[in-house]
Formats: C-alpha cells, sequence, structure tokens
DNA sequence: TGAACATTCGCCAACGTTTGACATGACCAT
DNA sequence: ATGGTCATGTCAAACGTTGGCGAATGTTCA
C-alpha cells in the first residue's frame, strides 16, 4: 500500500542531500559522525532499508550465491546446506536457491544468471561445457560441491570433495581385515564422479588384500532403489551363508539404511553378525542406535569453507583464476554394523 | 572478465531499438515475429540474460520470495523446501534462503526486506509484531508455515498449518482403544503452536476416554534432549511394567526416533510390545522398516498449495487482503510401533 | 485512390542507488 | 589577510531495464 520508502524520503527528514544517506550505509565512506546520527535516526523513524536491486545495479554484486541442489532427501545435503547459507550469511552474502529433481540443471542455471548472482554453487548436479564458459565469460565462479566435472569439460570451473578414493580403499581395508570375503558394493548414480570413485577406492583396496568386489548391485542413490539391490543381491541366497556376501559397501549412508533394513527386517539377517554393512557420508542418522553404522565421514564444515574460500577468492581478484579442485580428507568412522570377526575365519 | 551483455548490444547487433529487446523478453508485448526472431537469435548468439535486478527495480517485482527455516536435520522441513523451491519456480519464483537457529528471525527479516522480496514465508520460526507491521507497511506478504502467530499480535499474517488439535485426539484416540493406560507425552518447544496444539488435542482427547497425560517430558523437537527426556521418563522404572508409561506420543517424528532408539537399545525395551510410539509428521523416515512409526501425516504438498496460493492473492491484489489461517486436515497413519492390544487388557 | 484503422517500433523518462567531481567551510601556518 | 589542507557535503551521471506516447508502417474497405 504505502510507497517504498527511499534514500530521498530519508535525506529530507534528516535534512541532508540523498548522497549523505547514501554513505552512512557504506561502510568506509568519509560522513561525519552528527550527519550519521541525524540520518539513522531518520532511517529508523521510516524504516528505511537500502533496496539491494538498485545497489546491485551500480555496484555490479548482489551479494547473492547461486544454489542448485537436489536429494533433499538425503540429510547430506540439507545439513551442508544450512552449514552453507549460515556461513554466507556471515559475510552479507545470501543464497538464492534452485532445487533440480530431473538434472536439467543447465536450464536453472540460466535462470540463476538473471539474477547476475556472485557465485554459484552446484550440488549433486553437473554442469553443460555451454553454461561453465558463458559463467566464466561473465566471471560468475562456479564451485561443484561433492562432485568433479568430467575432465576437459572446458569451462574454469572448480570443485569441493572429500576424499572418495582414500574412502573406498579405508573402507576395503577395514573390510578386510576384519575377516570379510566376499564383499558386495552398491553403487549410487553410476556416471556420478562420487560412486566412480568410491568404487575404485574399494576396488583398490580390495585388490591390496587380494580379492575383488564379489557382487554388485545399482541403487542409484535412492533410498527404494537401493532396498531393490540389496533383495537382489541376497535373492535366493538368504539361507546359503557361503553364497551370498558377508559384507555390502553402499556408496552412500542414505541408501545403506535402506540396505540394512531390508537385510534385517524383509530377509531376516542379522547386522553385522550375518552381514556388515559400511555407509559412506556419515549423516546424523548413521550414530543413531537403530543404525550404528560404520561409515566414511564427509567433512561438511571443512568441505563448505573450501567451497566459501574459493568463492571469495574469485571475488576479491575477480579476475579469472585457475580453477581449483580441492580434496578434503576423510575418515572411517568405526560402528555397530560391521562385525569384527577375528581375521581369516574359518569355513565351518 | 567480460562486460555484461546489455539489451543495448543485442539490439545493436539485431538492428533494432533497445525497446524492441525489452519488448521480445516481456510476454504479451506487441513486437512483430521478424524482429522477435532477429533479437532472440542476437541474444542466443551474445549469451544475454535480462538483468534481473534492473527489471526488479522498474516493475516492483521480484520473483523472489524469502524464506526463512531452521531445523533442517528433521526432514519434514527439507522435504517442505524442496517441494516449496520447486512449486514456485513453475512459477517463476525463486527463493532466498534464511536459515535461523537461534531464533533471531527479526534480524534476518530485515535482511531479507532488502531484496524487496515479494513474499516471505517463515518456516519455524514466528515473528516480532514490529516486523509483521513493517511487513505489512510495503505490502509484502506474510506466511507463516507450520506455526501460528499469537492471537492479537497485530499485522496481517497468514498461516498454513495442519490440524494440528485433530491430529493429537486422534492419537490419543487410538491410543486408549487400543488399551492403552498410561500415556506420556514428549513435547517439543513448550511455547510453540505445533506443540500446544498438539498437547492440547491428546489432552481433549485422553479425556473423552477419561484419562489423563501420564507423564511429560520436553525434547525441544531436538533429538538429543528427546532421547533424554525418555530415559527420565522411564529412570529407574525400566523394570516395573506397571510404574512406567505404556505408550509415549512424541511431537515430532524427529523427537519419537530418538524416543525408540533409546527405549530399544539402551532401555531394553520392547516397541510396540512393552512401550507403544506414536510421532507427528509422517517424514519418510517413518516408514523405514527400523521404524515403522506410526505417527500423523502432515500433508506437505497440501500446506505448499495453500502457502502459494496465499501468496499468489496477495500478489494478485496487491492490496491489503485481510489475514488467513488455512488449516490442512491430518491422517493417522497406524504402523508398528504402536501396539494393538485388546482394549482393556487386565493388569497381571 | 484515399481514408480509417491496426500494428509495430523508437524515443525517453523513470526506478533507487553509488560514486567521482566539485564546492564549501573550518582550521592552521605563514 | 592570504593561501593551503582537510573533512564533509552536494551534484549529477551512470547502472539496465520497462512502458507510455506518438510516429511510421502496413492493411482493409469504400
Amino acid at each position: 500500500m504505502k510507497a517504498a520508502v527511499t534514500s530521498f524520503d530519508v535525506a529530507r527528514l534528516a535534512q541532508v542531500s540523498q548522497s549523505a544517506v547514501s554513505r552512512t550505509f557504506t561502510p568506509g565512506a568519509s560522513v561525519s559522525e552528527l550527519t550519521k546520527r541525524r540520518v539513522l535516526e531518520a532511517a529508523r523513524k521510516l524504516g528505511y532499508r537500502p533496496n539491494a536491486h538498485a545497489r546491485s545495479l551500480i555496484t555490479k554484486r548482489s551479494r547473492i550465491i547461486g544454489l542448485v541442489l537436489s536429494q533433499l532427501e538425503n540429510l547430506f545435503y540439507p545439513v551442508a546446506l544450512e552449514k552453507l547459507a549460515q556461513r554466507l550469511q556471515r559475510d552479507g552474502y545470501h543464497v538464492l536457491l534452485f532445487v533440480n529433481d530431473n538434472a536439467n540443471a543447465d536450464e536453472l542455471v540460466g535462470e540463476i544468471l538473471q539474477y547476475h548472482v556472485d557465485g554459484i554453487v552446484l550440488a549433486a548436479t553437473t554442469l553443460s561445457s555451454g553454461l561453465a564458459r558463458q559463467c566464466a565469460d561473465a566471471s560468475i565462479p562456479v564451485v561443484l560441491f561433492n562432485r568433479v566435472m568430467a575432465a576437459g569439460s572446458g569451462g574454469a570451473v572448480s570443485s569441493v570433495r572429500s576424499d572418495n578414493v582414500r574412502g573406498g580403499q579405508a573402507v576395503a581395508r577395514h573390510l578386510v581385515e576384519t575377516g570379510h570375503q566376499r564383499i558386495a558394493y552398491i553403487a549410487g548414480h553410476e556416471e556420478s564422479s562420487t560412486n566412480l570413485e568410491r568404487e575404485r577406492g574399494l576396488r583398490e583396496g580390495l585388490a591390496l588384500g587380494g580379492q575383488r568386489i564379489w557382487a554388485r548391485g545399482v541403487g542409484n542413490y535412492s533410498h527404494a532403489q537401493a532396498s531393490l539391490a540389496a533383495r537382489e543381491l541376497f535373492a535366493g541366497r538368504v539361507n546359503k551363508p557361503l553364497e551370498r556376501p558377508d559384507a555390502v559397501f553402499v556408496a552412500s549412508d542414505h541408501m545403506a539404511f535402506a540396505v540394512m533394513d531390508t537385510l534385517r527386517h524383509e530377509l531376516g539377517l542379522r547386522v553385522p553378525q550375518d552381514v556388515s554393512v559400511v555407509g559412506f557420508d556419515n549423516v546424523p542418522q548413521a550414530a543413531w542406535g537403530s543404525y550404528l553404522l560404520t561409515t566414511v565421514e564427509q567433512p561438511v564444515e571443512p568441505m563448505i569453507e573450501a567451497t566459501v574460500s574459493l568463492l571469495q577468492n574469485y571475488l576479491r581478484d575477480d579476475e579469472i583464476t585457475p580453477s581449483e579442485n580441492v580434496i578434503v580428507p576423510v575418515q572411517l568412522v568405526i560402528r555397530a554394523s560391521t562385525s569384527t570377526h577375528t581375521p581369516q575365519r574359518k569355513k565351518p
């Protein structure tokens, strides 16, 4: 109803020029204590707030970061989202959110570009090389979160991810050391970098122990599909201990919960006595009593910190900085979902 | 690096006036097929996108909705967030996200106001009456999601919530009908409307069956605190079946999981044989095999739909519309966390 | 052929802010 | 008194759009 209050209104009330108003709201500008007080007083009285759009039109900085994500059901992302938003808020930035279910990230990034965001964070999504170049042209930094771009796809796109390979290796080592001999893997999205790297780590780690991946299913990072994959992996072999996996490494905690529930409550197997289960992410639920899931921790805080720091670097220089790929170390968290058999148990 | 491409650049390349460019990107404007094609061609070549800030500066519509939320660990909110963002994207709106942990919503809303958002959605947070009035002055519609404002706090703030009272009543009825006689309640935030209403529903429903709330704890909608509350509720009475609750209604699923885990894996009680547990929300996890939680479903889709529809109404008229409080019906979802005793079981 | 009309297009004034250029006045040293 | 520094304030030009107002173009009908 009431028209928006502008800096002119404040200037009139405070008996100063409009510029003086602007300067009081620009940190570090030259303005006397007296006028500043008068302006702030008038602004308070009128409920004035600088118009961010007008400001960013002239400063060419919107203080908005575009964030594209999906898979909100996997708690890893909400938690990361929360931390990222908080971290950016501390620095006066805000998050413009885009949800993509059907992986049409390009279209969304196009929409983001309209807002002249200062940076883009892509979680669980890649980017066509065309858009990547377009972002580079507009000198908008893009950071891939928890994903890395296929090599040579052009565009200076940075990325932050955890050390998925080492994580996979650690899982392999742990399972081999605890005497497991038929280790299965349930994959996420086949082509995703997280999945590829985790599986590679597992394979390499198993090789060191003279083993191979004993069986394999695909869960596409979905709860339901992981459940299905588990069922298939054990189909017809539930009562033949030596013909079924004695451990399952699942590419994400979110899927691992589905696998555990399927094994226990559908197939009647005990975890960890009959089958060990390992996840990846260490989401809060993994520590819950029903699961106590052994998993690889992706350290959210450092990942967020690295993401923000990458963005800041770009913003400071606002020159084209070479793309950077940060890899954050991981740690195996051993809980109760993996058995601690004596090494090399004998066949009965 | 490269300067941003403006409508003038496109106009020059397409050999038309800048206005023509603007018109081709304004749906329903008068522009010939030919020029439109030429403009689009030029725009594509240059990678042009209308600057949303400049646009909203003049149209006074930002097509941005501010969203304040917290408790991202409670899956109800991420899921709702996802649906809301998707729904708004369909209509060409986008979500500017604000996370508030320490409940300083006012400060955040102040920041939101700078962006001249077209509307504000507050989830799990209230709003000082001062800010509410300020939003009303700027004719920015505010919708409280899953919460309602204390009566008479001024400001035309609308709200969308589920029928918490009926939900609580349904839980009471179900528990009484299945023969429970010592029904405990674990509260969320004491002063939150969701908690007050759910508890009231329970109380009223129990009264109908001639019962009262037998014991009570407070979990403040936190996993850890709910766990604690459960422990206290059963402290020293684990082995005295008649001196401990035979059912616990927990104000949210998120807390209910903590309660179930504590009962089962810490106190050695069986759910539902020894204690029945009921939650509220029906988050995806409630259907998982480890919990199979009986709970009250808050229908997310209808709630989101109502929220968006409220916002749209305001935007269409952009007059002060009276505040509206939508209440969406709920439904009890009975799973395996509640026992189906024969009514009125005898003491042994 | 000419008038009446519809369609399309260009010009230009906003929108609310930042910021460099410039003006003013106070204050000090000469 | 005069000139030179400052600190502070004002002026006005951007920033990239939209949309009202006419002018110019094409179209239809008598």
